[in-house]
Formats: C-alpha cells, structure tokens, sequence
DNA sequence: CGGTATCCAAAGTGATACTG
DNA sequence: CAGTATCACTTTGGATACCG
C-alpha cells in the first residue's frame, strides 16, 4: 500500500494496463507532467515490485517495453472501479 | 486521488466504513502506530473532500463521531477490492 | 476525550543537464 | 529512445507538549 501511495503509481498500472505492453514513450505521454527522474524510479519501484515487468531490446534505437505481469494484472482490476470515479469526479 | 495517495488515507475510509459511526478513538485504535497530529489532520482532509462527517456531541466527556458520506460510501465500496487484496499479501 | 501547536526530520518530487 | 545524476525544494509525517 505505500507504494500504491506513491505519486502516479497506481494511475501507472492502469496505463500499462490500458496499452499493453507499453514502451517508455507512450507511458510518458499519458502524464501530462512528470518529470523523466520521478516515472523513471516510480516504473522502477513497481518492476521491483513485481507488478510490471521489464523488457530491453538490443536495438538502435533503443526499444523498453513494460507490461503487467500477473500480479500487476490482478491489481489493475481492483484499481479499476477507484480510478474511474476518479477520474469522473475530476470535473 | 492526491488525498487518496495520503498515508493512511484509504485505510481510513474503509475503517469508518466498517465500524459505522466511529469515534475517534476507535479509529485511534484501529492502527497500530500513528500520532494524534497525523491521525487528525487525515481526518481533517477526509471531512473537507467530503468523504466522511464529523459530529461532535456537547457532552461531557466529549464525543466525536465520524461517519462515511454517501460519497465516502461510494468510495469505500471501490476501495474494497484493493485492499482485502493488499491485507492478503502482507503476509 | 478529542484533539491542536510547534518544531523538526525525512521522504518525495522536479528541473536541469547529461549518457549509452 | 530511454533513461541516470545531481541537487534544491516542497510536502509529509511524527514527537512532544499542551488545551477546551
């Protein structure tokens, strides 16, 4: 639960949720701000976790993937119901 | 979602959700370490957000009685999933 | 009983610049 | 493209003491 507390973390899950595996780009785009530093170690924390799971590709140029892995799939559902209310409630 | 990400927020919804009307001290309770200061300013966040009330009786002793709002309710009930799930993998 | 006031330490976050 | 390093700043939470 502290690491769900942590900024962004749990709208994280849903947008990897949401895109599948999703590279580092997209996952950026989703968040109107945020600095590289604060997603880099809140995608960190959650691989560490083991609710997202990594993958580099040794290519030019540089391709990471992170997707749920199925713990981070089961917890997306249970954040589901939360942040679509919250996100309605945002008006 | 910012208040929700506050600590013990959550877990206090879900507390008031499950004691019905809770007095302080019962929610006090309900947590094994948190100060009076921290505890009160949460509850002070929560009442303000419109999650929960707070009704205070002009006794003596005193007696204060928090309770979920409608929207409170509403949230509870989402936040319900989340954490039974996170109380499960404590362990 | 149910808090508030004060002060402080720690954690979290972001801006900026730089790298493989 | 996908980060990391550094550092300064802001926010948060806790200890302690006290009040209506």
């Amino acid at each position: 639960m502290e690491l769900l507390s942590r900024r962004y973390a749990m709208q994280l899950i849903c947008v990897v949720g949401a895109i599948g595996p999703a590279r580092y780009g997209e996952i950026d785009g989703a968040f109107e701000d945020v600095s590289s530093s604060t997603l880099s170690s809140r995608l960190d924390d959650l691989v560490d976790a083991g609710y997202l799971s990594r993958t580099q590709y040794a290519e030019i140029p540089p391709r990471v993937e992170y997707d749920l892995t199925d713990d981070g799939d089961e917890l997306c559902r249970r954040l589901q119901p939360l942040l679509e209310w919250a996100a309605d409630r945002e008006q």
